[in-house]
RNA sequence: CGGGUUGUGGCUCAGUUUGGUAGAGCACCGUGUUCGGGACGCGGGGGUCGCAGGUUCAAAUCCUGUCAACCCGACCA
């Protein structure tokens, strides 16, 4: 390829709306366009990276086992309906009707149609397992889009589909796909961990999230450097925390004037902040107050109080109407002396303090001195894990502690188990002659949220720096001065011989001055560039610079194909 | 949906307060010099100032409405 020929605009400066650099980097570098909000154009580098990265995807699917398919992206609504999604996804999906006025969406996800697609075909057990997938546009109606590939309404995903005769072969088609996914972001030259993380409503199965480590990254999560644990923030499990024994000194109701804050309260009493305990007020769909206890200087998990409390859907902040209700008082709440109108749930280790402070109910007044083993009517309250991981809290595996980073989400991998065999009557016949539904698992990756991720880790001030196996081009050939015949043939030669050679290979021969072709070549990125220059005419050398690096290296003309393939091992 | 900000050539922005004949840099076209880290000179092309309405002799500028984008909060690959 000819950069003359290339279709590849490159900017000075970056569009004012980008905010993060991986967004930034693909305009600038001619990677991307927007049409409109969270809707983009590949251009050819930024699709060249977005085809190696599905190459590497459809290998690792295909070497577990997976078989390539094509479904519609326009799915009619009658599928979404028995499955009850229809109704469930809400402003999300993207929805149409057809000159008919009947109902379609365009699939934000192909869980319907896959099982559809296979329900009345796959009979016998002697068929599974089996694992079915696409790489094709989803579509999300984002309330807000956002940086660029990171979360757009319209995006490219990789998704499968597994199915299985048992819990056991669906636990095996996950570990299959959880090793495919390690190998995929290894491939691609990402740092990221594994995370266990929270499958919510479907429940009893397993999920892990595969996070790219980034500190521009959207979540949150928790890690172990002693052993391998890792989960989300909101997955990540708590050992409940040892006290030191004391001994209990009677419950005592004190003034605590305009405390109405776990802040002011500490420094009115003079305690330290681990010896309070504080409250959150919440509402569900049904308007039922939910309470949730945490100690003062921890923060509630709201995934953890949903599982926590049956038939909890969504949480909403409740109103002060609702906990006066309850017999409560904004900023002065405890479980004590609360009605049956409330619905408490208190951390775990809240239960092991003693001697803490906590609201009295009433404004302007705290308890201190409580101790909710003694104090608490535990008939009434639900104690379970509900607070949010910090740094430092000790890892559940193994004690040490953990250790808190962001990162982006790049893939995510779920047990199904029945869900939708179940809700689309899909059956087959197992070894016994008894008809059993399905056990499903599906597998996500966003291509192009990899593709965002791979240049938020890898770039400096200059642009981005590819990993060779993901770049839009291995190799640049430069020629300093392209109007120089000399040098425009000696590069024209390398870069047959490259391409001879098998490696991915672009000449620039733009007329341009040196200074603008190596700038480009640095915001682009290309993990190795050739220069000629009259100084590489006159020794016999070929010249290498290395982008991740800055280092350059010299090889004699005569063996430079064999230097640089091994070269590109490293890369 | 709530809060904040912005819409002026392809890109980055000035001009708006105080109405008076649309500007700069980059990019683009022609030309000459230059040529290993985003060169310079000369000459050019390109904007109904987001859109609609209003006020006025006169609107990018003032008023009303509307649309879009971006940033901060609840979702997700």
């Amino acid at each position: 390829m000819k950069a003359t020929q290339l279709y590849a605009p490159t900017l000075r400066e970056s569009p004012a709306e980008a905010e993060l650099v991986s967004h930034k980097l693909m305009f600038r570098a001619g990677l991307i366009r927007k049409a409109a909000g969270g809707l983009y154009s590949y251009l050819p580098l930024g699709w060249r990276t977005m085809k190696k990265i599905m190459q590497i995807i459809r290998e690792e699917m295909d070497a577990k086992g997976g078989q390539e398919i094509m479904m519609p992206i326009v799915q009619p609504a009658e599928m979404w309906k028995e499955s009850g999604r229809w109704a469930v996804y809400g402003d999300e999906m993207m929805r149409l009707k057809d000159r008919h006025g009947r109902e379609f969406a365009l699939g934000p996800t192909h869980e319907e149609m896959v099982t559809t697609l296979i329900r009345d075909e796959v009979r016998s057990y002697k068929q599974l397992p089996l694992m079915l997938y696409q790489i094709q546009n989803k579509y999300r109606d984002e309330i807000r889009p956002r940086f660029g590939l990171m979360r757009s309404r319209e995006f490219v995903m990789k998704d499968l589909y597994s199915f299985d005769r048992d819990v056991d072969g669906m636990n095996i088609s996950y570990q299959k796909m959880y090793d495919a996914y390690s190998r995929i972001f290894t491939r691609c030259g990402l740092k990221f961990r594994a995370v266990e993380a929270d499958n919510g409503a479907i429940g009893g199965g397993h999920s892990h999230e595969f996070t790219v480590l980034a500190p521009s990254g959207e979540s949150s999560i928790a890690y172990c450097e002693q052993c391998n644990f890792a989960a989300s923030d909101e997955k990540a499990e708590l050992k409940i925390i040892q006290a030191a024994p004391e001994e209990l000194r009677p419950l005592e109701k004190v003034s605590t004037p305009k405390c109405h804050t776990i802040e002011l309260v500490k420094n009115f009493l003079n305690v330290p902040i681990e010896k309070t305990i504080k409250a959150v007020a919440f509402m569900d769909d049904e308007e039922r107050l939910i309470l949730a206890f945490v100690r003062g200087d921890h923060e509630v998990n709201e995934i953890k109080v949903m599982n926590a409390v049956e038939g909890a859907n969504h949480l909403y902040m409740a109103g002060d109407k609702l906990i006066e209700d309850a017999g409560g008082a904004a900023g002065f709440m405890s479980p004590i002396g609360l009605n049956d109108k409330a619905i408490i749930v208190v951390d775990q280790s809240v239960m092991l303090m003693s001697n803490a402070v906590a609201g009295a109910n009433e404004i302007d007044a705290h308890f201190i001195n409580v101790t909710p083993r003694r104090d608490f009517d535990t008939q009434k309250i639900i104690v379970a894990d509900i607070r949010m991981v910090q740094a430092g809290d000790p890892c559940p595996h193994c004690g040490a502690p953990l250790s808190m980073t962001r990162g982006i989400e790049v893939g995510q991998v779920f047990t199904l188990g029945k869900k939708y065999s179940e809700a689309l009557h899909a059956t087959f016949l197992d070894e016994d002659g008894s008809t059993k539904n399905f056990e499903m698992g599906c597998y996500g990756i966003g291509v192009g949220r990899t593709m965002a991720a791979a240049i938020e880790q890898n770039n400096d001030k200059d642009g981005i720096i590819w990993t060779r196996a993901i770049a839009p081009f291995e190799v640049v050939v430069v020629p300093v001065n392209a109007k120089d015949e000399n040098q425009l043939s000696c590069a024209k030669k390398i870069h047959a011989d490259l391409m001879a050679a098998g490696v991915d290979v672009l000449l620039d021969d733009r007329k341009e001055r040196a200074g603008v072709k190596f700038k480009d070549c640095d915001l682009i990125g290309y993990p190795l560039r050739v220069t000629v220059s009259p100084k590489t005419l006159d020794s016999g050398n070929v010249e290498i610079k290395i982008r991740r690096s800055g280092e350059f290296l010299n090889f004699a003309r005569g063996e430079y194909v064999e230097k640089i393939l091994k070269l590109l091992e490293t890369l």
